[in-house]
DNA sequence: CCCCATTTGTCCGTATGTATC
DNA sequence: CGATACATACGGACAAATGGG
């Protein structure tokens, strides 16, 4: 596969989307290095720009994890606990605000279960940890 | 609240954190415009990658929505159609693949919820126009 | 400890395209 | 039509963090 500057499809999304196939069918399984920036603009002979906004939609899609200095890499698959979803109960799902990412400490591209009990407050899941479970009757 | 470029944090994440900050304060309520890029490279003395990156960040989160040639604003909170969650079911909350993001059409930012009932295949629902409810019993 | 190569972060200049007003 | 604003894309340059020796 290679990237087609004439196409109506932007050069970092094409980008994205080749690398998101390599990772999906696990040629780059969980913990692997992706290829530096460097490296991918000399690959596919385009700009570093390009491959910059590849690695954000990634990132926003919760399957990698950049470090400075040191790069980018598949993010593990999560382990998540299974946790019982009250009776009366509704969920929803929703990126975090700033404070629950931080005090969660979720990564960029990780969702949050809201979970509501009738008019108390809610209660906030990270959603890269937890599954929840409506148990047979 | 300024930015530091010297802070172990980027620059763009930190102007990530201030925009959200005034958004979830209030101060930028839903279909308010958000300060031009230019505006923004001037007012915090940086460049425009970082601004871009930021705003970035903050689509990616479902908090706003950028039109080119127009501007970004701050995204209306979206109304959820309430769905049963079976007996016997499971679910979790991520980021869509992407092809379900072009399948469901969802924005950026928006996360899927995946409903699994034993070993069938799972069912995926988009996490901006649903709300799981477990009945009281 | 420092040195060094690697890698990402940041800024800048430039250019073209496209959408809105 | 022009002015404005964002989108995409390339190039160069330097700063800062990481990790290995």
């Amino acid at each position: 596969m290679t990237i087609d500057p004439r196409s109506h499809t932007p050069v970092y999304v094409q980008v994205a989307d080749l690398l998101r196939e390599r990772i999906e069918a696990g040629e780059l399984g969980p913990g692997a290095s992706l290829p530096s920036e460097a490296r991918l603009t000399q690959e596919y002979g385009i700009g570093r720009e390009a491959v910059r906004m590849a690695m954000s939609i990634l990132r926003s899609e919760g399957l990698v994890s950049t470090v400075r200095g040191h790069g980018t890499r598949v993010r593990e698959t999560p382990q998540r606990q299974r946790v019982e979803l009250p009776a009366g109960a509704s969920v929803i799902a929703r990126m975090p605000t700033g404070r629950e990412r931080r005090e969660l400490h979720l990564d960029e591209g990780v969702p949050v279960l809201e979970i509501r009990r009738g008019k108390s407050k809610a209660e906030v899941q990270p959603g890269d940890q937890v599954e929840l479970v409506r148990p047979s009757d």
